[in-house]
DNA sequence: CTGAAAGCGCTTACAG
DNA sequence: CTGAAAGCGCTTACAG
């Protein structure tokens, strides 16, 4: 019989250490070596420090397959997120993995162009049997959504919300804040406004213009509105349009601080005067807002204590599902700088 | 003998299927079930036909986690991320994940804020049996690095190399990029200039840094270098600083486009008139680089073709493993703006 | 080309 | 509290 020598090594090298490795060295069963790694588990004291010491010598990881394959759940949660060109988003992708690390769980990235999640996507994340999944800034069919519900998938809705209350969903309090933003642009004197909507099907749209409208209709200030796509392109080409076709109003009110970036470049381009010919506000308060170049007025979402509750309510579900469904909205406020 | 009425129907929806029951159902064994969904294996197209209709009627999808169980690998790739604030970051994220997505990859997201990647995230994405993974903007230490290699996991690093070879890394090509800048400030007439770098430590910077310098001495040029740190404001504070203790040079040159918006910022806020009493040029063509407001001359980093040479890379290594090492870089092309 | 069977590395009733 | 054993849903030699 002849050895051969180049493969032997390389076997052993690539034999991986089991919960069975484990027990042989730690003198106990396989079970009880796998009852130290499942939490809820019970093991007596003696024996999980015998495991410990043994796991660590030999440099032991549960694998996650086996586990998955068992319990029908990894430490996975899913991220879908719309419209990765809004610097609002990276930010909230940071503070999620952040988050989710700290308590072990992973992030898979999903990114989708189409304002609704497809199919596709979403067997994805089924298949590969999520702990929960957080829907940004998109939104999906209802009958999409159903399937986590009967999956008891935890799925939240952040920054954008569902009209049918079966869904869990955080968000700013944007009807408030349209309002905060009407009663303050009143404040300073705007007689005549115009608000340029982003993606006009969206929640967080439909919501911010009604508080808008509302409360500068109980004051009888006349408005306009506008249609544009939540780009900075989308804002620049709609204020050059509206100032090719109309008089200039006291005030702007755009839908997120990308688009009023652009608004601000475009009336700079035919030379209108921020504040005193009109004022612009924007929502989100990105870094750029604060930027010496733009100094804009704007609504910040308060991104950290929206990713907090988003995160609490995930952990909560995936620990104990119910299914809870509640639109939370949280405050956020103003941030007063040179453009109005 | 009483029947539980309400947990019966639970019970049976909660039942997945398997490959067992397209077994039964297409006539075939379990085995043969398992051949079709398996890439390599071998099957009759008459036996292939029955299966796929037996599953088609059933919904049938195989387990990820039994498989990985098997094989060792999953279909994901683990991208991590440092510095999601440069907005040049989600545009690469962006890409990545449709382009993996196109070939049926998921992607787990992990952001890092070190330098330098923690073990914790390494060995998470071990565990997970990743097919490859993608570092951006960071680097690991060479003995994390090598457990990659050992465990067969193709590797690359995304507009950073390591020096030491043993890594395929996709770059633009910096050095030739900042000889490049240098010749065409020259080719303007600046007679003095000022390099601000990002972090010092990286190859990215180096690489620039170098060619930049290397063309200014062979021209007699007088320049100086300053440090900051790759964000808007270490621009902006950088430029403030070199105007208290310096005379104003005839151009700057700033590591990335997002440090040279903050001093474009800082001049004006000084009125120092661009182009007339300096210039500025850039690095990565960010879509800010391009907004009226700044109209920044810039050095364009050909992503999609960076990120799909990454894509191919690893595609390849993942179907057949070599370890090949390769620092691939890509040339890119000044974009010349109105701020030179 | 196909099927029966072993085995991947865990969790989890079940007995003791 | 602990161990022996079954089983999760696959892949993969092995025979035929």
């Amino acid at each position: 019989m002849i050895l051969n020598l180049t493969d032997l090594p390389a076997k052993m090298n690539n034999h991986t250490i089991t919960a069975k490795d484990v027990a042989k060295l730690a003198g106990v069963s396989q079970s009880s070596v796998s009852r130290v790694y499942f939490e809820g588990a019970k093991v007596s004291e003696k024996t999980r420090l015998k495991v410990i010491a043994a796991a660590e010598e030999l440099g032991y990881k549960p694998n996650e397959f086996a586990r998955s394959l068992i319990t029908n759940r990894t430490k996975i949660i899913g991220l879908v997120m719309k419209g990765v060109q809004n610097p609002f988003y990276p930010q909230v992708l940071k503070q999620f993995t952040t988050f989710f690390k700290a308590h072990g769980y992973s992030v898979l990235f999903v990114h989708t162009n189409n304002e609704e999640i497809q199919k596709e996507d979403i067997e994805n994340l089924i298949n590969y049997k999520v702990a929960g999944v957080i829907i940004t800034d998109a939104t999906m069919s209802l009958k999409v959504a159903e399937s986590f519900q009967e999956s008891k998938i935890p799925l939240v809705f952040f920054n954008r919300k569902l009209y049918t209350d079966n869904f869990f969903s955080v968000c700013c309090n944007n009807l408030n804040a349209g309002r905060k933003i009407a009663e303050f642009l009143i404040s300073k004197g705007a007689k005549d406004m115009i608000y340029i909507a982003g993606n006009t099907d969206t929640s967080t749209n439909q919501d911010r213009q009604k508080g808008f409208f509302e409360v500068l209709a109980s004051h009888n200030i006349p408005y306009q509105k506008f249609s544009s796509d939540y780009t900075y392109e989308g804002g620049y080409n709609t204020a050059l349009q509206i100032m090719e076709d109309n008089v200039m109003p006291n005030a702007f009110f755009v839908g997120n601080d990308i688009m009023a970036l652009g608004v601000i470049d475009a009336l700079r381009k035919n030379s209108v005067t921020i504040p005193t010919t009109t004022r612009v506000v924007g929502f989100d308060n990105i870094d750029m807002a604060g930027w010496p170049a733009y100094e804009l007025t704007t609504w910040e979402q308060p991104i950290v204590e929206m990713v907090e509750q988003t995160v609490n309510y995930l952990l909560a579900e995936i620990h104990d599902y119910t299914g809870e469904a509640k639109a939370l909205e949280l405050d956020g406020r103003l941030i007063d700088r040179q453009t109005t």
